[in-house]
DNA sequence: GAGAAAAGTCGACCGTGGTCGGTTTTTTTT
DNA sequence: AAAAAAAACCGACCACGGTCGACTTTTCTC
């Protein structure tokens, strides 16, 4: 029978996200050997080699799952004509309160999204697509209602508010950020600092009068 | 004799970190175990946890020197009277030049700056003041000179900029920018997207009319 | 200066992530 | 259906970061 080999693999591969997933939120991530996913899952160790390159392009699995998660959240619990403003706050949160109840899980997920090693750049990039391909219809509509302006590369947006976000997410794992209420407040504050402009005028060249 | 205890301890924290320095540019971070370290400056293994808490904090006291040599060349190198736009420039630019030349040492160092270990917190932490003490005389500068609205605070404009840094070199990992220009260039853009604000009018409230 | 206390040193030892060559299972070729 | 090729599987093995309790050196106390 052909196609044995494809089930077999699919269902390996599935075996071991479901191993990671039980694991990695039971023990946490770091508590969590390659030896309890191989065992767990009912096969050999070396194994898990042949499906992923390493723990941490597990992790990135997860972050697929994620992000997908956020998304739907964000389609199904937001109002989608709220302001630009509001659909950021409601996406990245939705983000940071995954992240605040799974702080280890979440700081090896964020290190490898913002400085991948060689080994999971390209997963890294995919997932960052799905970001921007989630965010930029978002920026389209506000350009439409006059709340963006529309001279600007979306891609270098997405980027802003992005950047922002991973900073707030950082002052919370330094401390400075404690409570749920401060990382709401610390990011609205940078994301309005951002849309109203670090300069006191707008409009001239930024060069001697 | 009395400080006998005090100078050996120096001299050990030296040593140790000189092996380092020697060892980390000559190898890389991750090629350069704590036996070489240890071997290499001439004790055991195991006294280097008297010294510091782990691997990632001997890159810390790295991470310190530099931002001291960066600080450095910005106050040599750099037209203390240019645009606050040339001198935040110059500032980032030169750290990212240190971070290209070794992106493994450098990926770490950042994966610790940015979302760090319980362990490294506080370090982080004093590294990152004094960011702020480097950054926070510059805005003020450009507020007298009318380039920065008055009515900020500085501690958030400091991290907005550093999070569009941030952003800036994690494009460089991730492999959307190549070359020094590049990310040169994206840098400039977002700080120039960051001071003149995303939003497309300023003064109104951001609620509707 | 002798003895006790404190501080510092050390390397064998632990569990880890990841590798490797040999073995089994599936697919392709004849 | 037999043989050959390819792919998947495995666990012993490696070097690593980090721990630990036994040991040495310095300091304190009398």
């Amino acid at each position: 029978m052909i196609g044995t080999r494809e089930k077999k693999k699919l269902a390996t591969r599935t075996a071991i996200l479901e191993a990671a997933m039980r694991l990695f939120t039971e023990k946490g991530y770091d508590n969590t050997s390659i030896s309890d996913l191989a065992r767990t899952a009912g096969i050999g160790k070396g194994t898990i080699y042949t499906y992923f390159a390493g723990k941490s392009e597990i992790l990135l699995a997860f972050c697929e799952q994620q992000l997908a998660f956020v998304s739907r959240e964000l389609r199904d619990k937001s109002d989608p004509d709220a302001s630009l403003l509001r659909r950021l706050l409601d996406l990245f949160m939705g983000e940071f309160r995954f992240i605040s109840k799974n702080p280890e899980f979440g700081r090896t997920m964020l290190r490898e999204m913002v400085f991948p090693k060689e080994m999971t750049v390209e997963r890294s990039r995919e997932i960052d697509d799905k970001y921007i391909d989630l965010l930029v219809p978002m920026f389209r509509k506000a350009q439409k209602r006059g709340e963006l302006r529309t001279d600007l590369e979306l891609i270098l947006v997405t980027g802003h508010f992005y950047a922002l976000y991973i900073m707030t997410v950082s002052g919370w794992y330094m401390g400075r950020l404690k409570t749920e209420e401060d990382v709401a407040m610390g990011m609205e504050f940078l994301f309005q600092q951002a849309l109203s402009g670090l300069a006191p005028a707008r409009g001239g060249e930024m060069t001697e009068p």
